[in-house]
DNA sequence: GTGAAAGCGCTAACAT
DNA sequence: ATGTTAGCGCTTTCAC
């Protein structure tokens, strides 16, 4: 098993080991871990020597070797719940970016929302020991926590017992902020259009809405209707809307899909956005917000920076720091045409 | 450093290790070994005893010591050069599912187009001892091969170098698809709108659009529009084609949202698609093609199909069997509404 | 067919 | 401040 491969390219000489530069720089090869990794105490000179020798001989350290004997991995799990998708995929990101920008790497594992595949995963994870997990999942319903024997950080989708690290998004504030400016804009004929109601994000957000218009003396002008995530949804429930309330000023969405449907629908049907119905969505989804006509006004959810925090939190409670409880990161409103000509 | 994180939950004991497993069995450990991994020569029955002894203790194999005594890691780096979206992910996926089903793990490691970045995660990959590489890319434009001392295969952007392991879709094969589905529809007069001619996948879907209309006797009515991959350039293509070619009857677009704003805008200049005018697409992107009003007939990619073939090629290879060359997978025309009423 | 022993590459505790 | 030693958990010769 020496040089097999025939695909490799520029070196493909015997690894360099630690004890190769300790010997060229004539140190013991625990001098040598010492001055690699920074720690105890070592005279600047020797450390630069060592520093110098691996440079030189293009030392890698095997992580494999130093996960043995140090009892940490530098990997953390990526535990994906149901199958990554438009709104787990930035929070990948956000947390393959704060990790990997560190040394430490990120295993992905896709489950599927099979139980089954949950438990293989997580078995794969303690097997390759690593130093914590994060967990994600599209939906915004808290889920049932995973069984580890190594810290775990629920990202986006909350874990259902509250003293669980968890990082989610402000919907209620967003939804909230999102008719804030409808009023603010003047109008007075609200209507909240959304998902399904055995989507907590719909629930979450309508009754938000209800709530605020309600106190601010604005009551919603019929109450949220419940659909699907969809355009055609969207295009649907304006036809039901302007039979019942032709005087409609305002429709606040649940999401981007079905404010894009709305606003095509009302097109359709002669209304001008934002002059006539002014229109905001949910998500900030460029493909469909900006692709609108016009862009929509909406609530961008900042989907990135719940992956960053959660890997810092998770990297915080490897080191010993552990933060329970759930941490709530602000929505962002990006104010665009269907709202302000 | 026994029991340490208070986030655990279920059974915070002390790992059980192969030691404990041959004791109970008692065999040594050496033999336990071979009973797990079903290797060397075994009395049936020792082996089943090994293995019962292992249930009953749970015991999950350290995959850390496993990797170091075997030089295997029974993981993978999954690099993809730009960030992770809409093409890569179905890639992505393909690849987990495809591995995760052996026990092999995968790295997820995120470019973002920086070369430096890239470098770093190779590092991280080959420090890690991963047992190979997938590489992947939006773009269908050759790359800039990885040098790694572990086999890699490329995933849907092909490496530059041909004796590279790639698996890429046959787009020509998907244009020609499409054309031959409108010409058979007794359309004669086909326009091709398509993203900028900067991208690989624009210029060879054009190709191949133009080759086929001429060879079957019915050469495009214009050149090929190149433009963005928007829907707003779908928009303002269908009005300058119209100005240039008033009785179009067929358009072959580049990409899905292309053809959605190709059919949006057909409908509001009063023509009726697929009746006066038969549009295809290219990709099938659900969000797109379902939305569009008719939906889409579209080539789909079967991106998760690319990355199977990738992991299982690269498994392969992995296992001492290289399989140098470009693999070219077949699209498959979807049939809606855009072409068909 | 099974046991004993020697590492894989690294780090950490202890000696010096 | 540096060297020495002893493992981490597993696989893999090589004896028996």
């Amino acid at each position: 098993m020496e040089p097999a491969g025939p695909a490799a390219s520029a070196g493909r000489t015997r690894p360099v080991r630690i004890v190769d530069v300790a010997a060229l720089a004539g140190v013991a090869p625990g001098t040598a871990s010492k001055a690699l990794s920074g720690s105890g105490q070592l005279r600047a000179e020797t450390r630069e020597r060592v520093r110098r020798a691996a440079d030189q001989l293009g030392f890698v350290p095997d992580g494999v070797g130093r996960a043995l004997s140090s009892g940490r991995s530098f990997t953390v799990g990526l535990l994906t719940t149901d199958s990554i998708g438009r709104f787990t995929l930035p929070v990948v990101l956000g947390v393959e970016d704060a990790l990997g920008a560190g040394d430490v790497a990120v295993l992905l594992c896709d489950t599927r929302d099979d139980p089954l595949r949950e438990r293989h995963h997580l078995r794969s994870l303690a097997s390759r020991r690593v130093d914590g997990i994060v967990v994600t999942g599209r939906r915004t319903d808290p889920r049932t926590p995973v069984s580890a024997d190594v810290p775990v950080v629920y990202a986006f989708q909350p874990s259902r017992r509250e003293e669980d690290t968890s990082v989610v998004v402000d919907e209620r504030g967003g939804a909230v902020a999102a008719l804030a400016h409808l009023l603010a804009l003047g109008r007075t004929r609200v209507a909240h259009i959304t998902g399904s109601s055995r989507h907590a994000a719909a629930r979450s957000r309508a009754e938000a809405v209800v709530d605020a218009a309600a106190s601010a003396g604005r009551p919603l002008v019929v109450d949220p209707l419940h659909g699907a995530w969809s355009e055609e949804w969207g295009r649907r429930a304006v036809d039901l809307l302007v039979r019942q309330v032709p005087d409609v000023d305002a429709v606040s969405c649940g999401s981007d899909q079905i404010a894009r449907g709305v606003v095509d629908r009302l097109r359709e049907l002669g209304r001008t956005v934002p002059d006539d119905v002014a229109v905001t969505g949910f998500d900030d989804w460029d493909v469909m917000a900006l692709a609108s006509r016009p862009p929509l006004t909406t609530v961008g959810l900042q989907m990135h920076e719940v992956g960053r925090t959660a890997a810092r939190l998770l990297l915080e409670a490897v080191d010993g720091r552990p933060q329970p409880g759930t941490v709530v990161l602000p929505t962002h409103l990006v104010v665009r045409g269907s709202t302000v000509a």
